[in-house]
DNA sequence: GTTACTATACCGTCCAGACGGTATAAGTCA
DNA sequence: TGACTTATACCGTCTGGACGGTATAGTAAC
């Protein structure tokens, strides 16, 4: 019975319907009305499940979070072992089409919390933070590698404003140069 | 006079202000009352040269776009014409004191228009698709250009949300980085 | 007298969160 | 097996406050 109690996922679904409206309606447009029509739940039902605003964006960037993090160990290749292996990594798990692309990923959470609550950003930087040391410490020119980081971020910072966004074509591009970068020598 | 009408500038005051208030308290913070207090001025004296949020914020876009341009044309070298001179000329205009550091910059405009009303965008959307046409006409890699680019955006973002930002040391080198990238002959 | 404000008051709307209620499922005891 | 209780998962409404915008009366320089 559709109607019944019985939704293991209510609280995912809230989540992606919080996603889209952000996408949607810009970072203002985020109400809890608005989430819980999308959702096709009530307010009272949403607000059961997260019982703040601020609750709810959390919970958003959690879930990207997280869909990022198993992205990347399903692309950190065990069998390599050369300088720049987990740049790589990086980089594959940012284009694979769940990250980098027109799907949602933390980066609507970020806009979210910008706009509600610059704290809520904590998580997310704490996680860059790692990110950028793990990037340091990968036998390759920490500049370059940082570099490559930064071009990511800017490709996500494009597509989420629809800034410049390059094409598919340019994009696989950008993954072949990106990777190339990622495994030249040092000079 | 301090408190004096006389003040050719106010317009100027009102916008770093809105930079300001949107830096300290995020995007959800900018409001009216807000802006008025941090520029010492009143609600009604806001008013009459904004008449408008989405007005100010326009002016506030407007203002550091302008500001980005004469800053752009002053590092365009005028003796170089050499193939990636435009994208020098950007990489430059970009780590000028004035764009890619804690000052404000567009990117605070493009952070209050995303939470008030997306299409004021639009001006930014307008020049960063005229910026990427430029890039690749330079005469370079257009893919590696445009990587350089985003790169540089992903530098903004790092900066406006305080992610993983790099230090000073670290950002001279990104420079390098990518002026010497800006400059290396097609592979 | 026009420009550039200050100061204050006010209106309508929107929105977060609280609250009280409801329906179903799962024990728990007899 | 049925009667009672509790927990879960919601629904729908209400309220208080914030905010955008308007209005108005006054001031001060040029």
């Amino acid at each position: 019975m559709p109607r019944t109690a019985r939704s293991a996922d209510t609280r995912g679904a809230m989540i992606e319907a919080t996603a889209r409206v952000v996408r949607r309606d810009g970072a203002g447009g985020l109400t809890l009305d608005a989430v819980a029509r999308e959702a096709g739940v009530s307010k009272g039902g949403l607000l059961y499940h997260f019982p703040s605003k601020d609750a709810l964006i959390a919970g958003l960037i959690d879930h990207y979070l997280a869909r990022f993090d198993t992205s990347l160990t399903r692309h950190l290749d065990p069998e390599d072992v050369t300088p720049g292996r987990w740049l790589r990594a990086y980089i594959e798990a940012s284009f694979a089409d769940d990250v980098v692309d027109v799907g949602p990923n933390e980066s609507v959470g970020l806009l979210a919390a910008v706009a509600a609550n610059p704290a809520l950003l904590d998580p997310i930087r704490a996680r860059a933070t790692e990110e950028q040391a793990r990037l340091e410490a990968d036998g390759i020119d920490p500049t370059r590698a940082t570099l490559i980081r930064l071009a990511i971020d800017g490709l996500v910072f494009a597509d989420l404003f629809g800034i410049a966004a390059p094409d598919a074509a340019r994009r696989a591009r950008l993954r072949e140069a990106m990777l190339a970068l990622a495994r030249e020598p040092e000079r």
